[in-house]
DNA sequence: AATAAACCTATGTGTAACACACAGGTCAAC
DNA sequence: GTTGACCTGTGTGTTACACATAGGTTTATT
């Protein structure tokens, strides 16, 4: 099977097919009359699992590391339970600051409907010189203390 | 005023100051005596802006815009207004899928503390292999009628 | 004055996970 | 034999910096 086949049985680009190649998460064999890349069930199943284990959040060093063990003949699973706890610590992270950046741009939305578009004065852009973060308010009010 | 002054002032790194200085976001001028750069209070202002902009989720493009509108005379305020509107669209996405992630991992986690690590069978990891995704499942029983 | 410590410079490279482009070879069909 | 659709490898671009390198400058200490 080649590159396009592959990638459209999987659900990815070819892009991201040769990008697993050059890293030699996948290892496909060279057709011997023309030269190109043909990917076994092997490959198919390796690809499977990369795509499932990057949907739950793994990176591909991860998923290198992962396999690896496996390939030494290790059982994977305690490194998989440890990497894990830490993309989802990181994720809750990402999360958070998420969340936080999305009310503070809900926030600013909506005291901007209210402003005009403001004086043109040495500011640069009054509508975010004058923004006034409600998440940084109880803090300022606390500094104010 | 030199580099690591300013950088500390603004709660921001030496490379941060140095990244903006290199792509023209901030200008400061050459010392004559000893060829360092030296930033003004125009260069902290500016740098100011730039930091109140980032906080609200504009790129660093998106504020080279803003500068040039502002520095040909130009009110910003509509440019910024339709990029919030992007960049808010964008943050709502990463939201939504930062939120699914981790949801799925937090799901992962719960079936693995009791799943066993799993015979070595043909698989590479038992545990990513067989974990159902609980976000998925309303999708498949759709599939499935 | 010599030297060390702490500052500065520019520039290059690394990060994550691909996407896109380029120049060129291969193959089936018409 | 030519078109069009496929393939190849490799290089570059993306984001917003962080880090490293090699070297010049200034200040303080010995």
């Amino acid at each position: 099977m080649y590159v396009k086949q592959l990638a459209k049985i999987m659900g990815v680009t070819q892009d991201t097919v040769r990008h697993y190649t050059r890293i030699k998460l996948l290892n496909p064999i060279r057709s011997q009359s023309n030269g190109y890349q043909v990917y076994t069930a092997a490959d198919q199943q390796r690809l499977k699992f990369i795509i499932s284990a990057r949907q739950l959040g793994f990176s591909i060093k991860d998923i290198q590391q992962i396999i690896a063990q496996s390939e030494q003949g290790n059982c994977p699973c305690p490194l998989t339970r440890q990497l894990i706890t830490k993309r989802l610590e990181e994720t809750e992270r990402l999360f958070q600051e998420t969340l936080k950046l999305r009310t503070r741009m809900q926030a600013a939305v909506k005291q901007w409907e209210n402003s005009s578009d403001g004086a043109v004065s040495a500011d640069i852009c009054s509508l975010i010189e004058t923004f006034v973060d409600p998440l940084n308010e109880q803090v300022s009010s606390e500094e104010a203390k």
